[in-house]
DNA sequence: CTGAAAGCGCTTACAG
DNA sequence: CTGAAAGCGCTTACAG
């Protein structure tokens, strides 16, 4: 069986195929199928035999020649720098994923994920982020985006946002971030609309710029509210209840925590408290900069404040597809509220 | 401005750069470039030129077009009727897309997510399952997988790999299953080695082949072990304390319970043996035709199987690469083996 | 209104 | 050992 000597060709059908099929060259297929202006001008019976022929066949245009040419197979790449599905689900991007394929879905936008790292690429392909070309634009989600790399696509005008805030690169990164700073400064707030006049902000030592965002906003939040506050940097192996009776004695009614992967610090304070017998809100007010992940049902909720992480996946992803659409002015940074979340661990200073 | 019309002649270096500055052609170039064994057996001297130029110029090979050449676009498909991650992550098919990114990223593809379902396509471009001929192959997870559309891209040659048995295209649809039956068989065996002689099979009323096949198992069980059971239909509202107590004068003294969505028939069931006062398994054994979802935390761990999604989707993923590698015998239909996990709400009968 | 042709950036036979 | 050429499947001027 050799193919080529008027046998129906197997496998995915291509723009000759139609034009065989219906009769009329394969440009004037193309110019069909693309629905623009010329396409639109060709006779309406020469569209409907295309257009038939296209459906009978299960046409679908090659993205990678399509993309050489022009540059628009409504595919909006997915970038993570890591595995996009972890083993351990509580460390994936599941929420942006959530946003970000709303987002695509009503756009009419697929997505392709880039799997593995630059690093772990086997097959010699295209080397590091120069494979996401293949998509119209990518969304970039999670840290250690080598700077250099972003910086020559973002040279050649390929379309990026980034999730998260990203300001390696100047401002010529588009991105859609979470408001740390205004987020962590409305927590000290309401702790001072409490009456607290003194706080302890623990912190693991970090240098993540989620980290620092929150620390700045702390200090922004007792600027703006005149109460006292200490910065206390561990990683919760120290937080003793000796030390905790020593913040207590020096007038602190009020403990904020850092959100972190592992918690360490919340943990090692709250086993603190509860060890030394004191409860919360009543002996001492505690907030979280974050949502706690994973808290054991039963356990108090935590005041701190919410990220909007499928609001930020879909709004990356409405920035990138106006980015597409040529809208040169749409590629701004831009920083999400995260709300505050009064809980159950917050309160009224005791006297 | 306004590029992107017909002349992507960006600063981007292409081989035809590399050629002129090393003053050879750009088919040497490639040939170079390409690492294979007609580019290493060029002289030294050539090889080192281009690879000079290309590293001065920066050059990376376009995707898109290497992509044409060869034909595939190492663009794995993967299909859920539905949203890939619904705002629910609990209905989600995560595991198995872990299990698809790791082989995928493995050998080297990338995965493209078709967005949202066949009916909520905007923009009308291709209609139904056509879409995911975009991809080399597809991989299919979910129901409602409409059959003739299926039969349609089985007969173009298209390769698909199932998720979960589906056996509505008869042999002609790979796919990748759990092997419900031997693992219900399997649960029903370990009742009877410790000693039970008759139980209750608790079923919700349901078509899906995932269901009809536990109960099949369950009476192979039955068959093989020689021990009495009972089928009883319920979505729960009957399960109250009356029948279970009719149950266990009838001489049960094992329950068998059918794992789905709602769980419905489970709760039931075990708020009508708490409100008696009865315990697991001292009083009788109960067991779970799968995995208990979100069980709270301190609750007795039920006996059941594993189903082995994040493996399933492995081997999905893996045998849509040999398909694409051109391996005709490589589209099977296969069951993994669920294993038995044995919890804590099983022993042998109070006598 | 439609077709023939050029060309996107590559790979791969095939000549010299 | 290297170059010239064909062609992957498309889009888009440009002719008729």
């Amino acid at each position: 069986m050799s193919p080529g000597n008027g046998a129906p060709r197997s496998g995915r059908p291509r723009q000759a195929d139609i034009a065989r099929l219906a009769g009329v060259s394969q440009a004037t297929v193309s110019l069909v199928l693309s629905n623009n202006e010329v396409g639109m001008a060709l006779a309406q019976s020469t569209r409907e035999r295309v257009l038939e022929a296209a459906r009978r066949l299960g046409y679908v245009a090659d993205p990678a020649a399509r993309r050489l040419v022009s540059r628009n197979n409504r595919l909006l790449g997915v970038h993570t720098f890591m595995a996009t599905f972890p083993v351990d689900f509580r460390n994936s991007y599941y929420p942006f994923l959530v946003g970000v394929e709303e987002e695509a879905a009503a756009q009419g936008y697929d997505m392709l994920l880039f799997t593995g790292s630059e690093a772990t690429r086997p097959h010699g392909e295209a080397a590091g982020l120069n494979r996401l070309r293949l998509a119209d634009g990518c969304v970039l989600i999670g840290r250690h985006a080598p700077k250099d790399e972003l910086v020559r696509l973002l040279d050649d005008g390929f379309p990026l946002v980034y999730v998260g805030r990203n300001d390696s690169v100047g401002t010529r990164l588009p991105y859609v971030g979470a408001d740390y700073v205004r987020a962590a400064a409305d927590v000290v707030a309401e702790l001072a609309r409490l009456g607290h006049r003194r706080l302890v902000y623990v912190r693991e030592p970090d240098q993540a710029i989620a980290s620092l965002d929150r620390e700045e906003g702390v200090r922004l939040g007792l600027r703006e509210t005149g109460i006292d506050g200490e910065v206390v940097l561990t990683d919760g192996g120290d937080l003793d209840q000796a030390r905790l009776h020593g913040w207590l004695a020096d007038g602190a009614t009020a403990f904020v925590v850092e959100a972190t992967d592992t918690q360490a610090a919340l943990h090692a304070l709250r086993s603190s408290v509860s060890a030394a017998g004191l409860r919360c809100p009543q002996d001492l007010s505690l907030a979280l900069l974050g949502e706690e992940v994973n808290a054991p049902s039963g356990t108090p909720v935590l005041t701190g404040f919410a990220v909007p992480r499928r609001e930020m996946g879909r709004r990356a992803a409405r920035m990138l597809v106006e980015l597409l659409a040529g809208d040169g002015g749409a590629g701004r940074q831009e920083l999400l509220a995260c709300p505050l979340a009064v809980g159950d661990t917050t309160g009224p200073p005791a006297r």
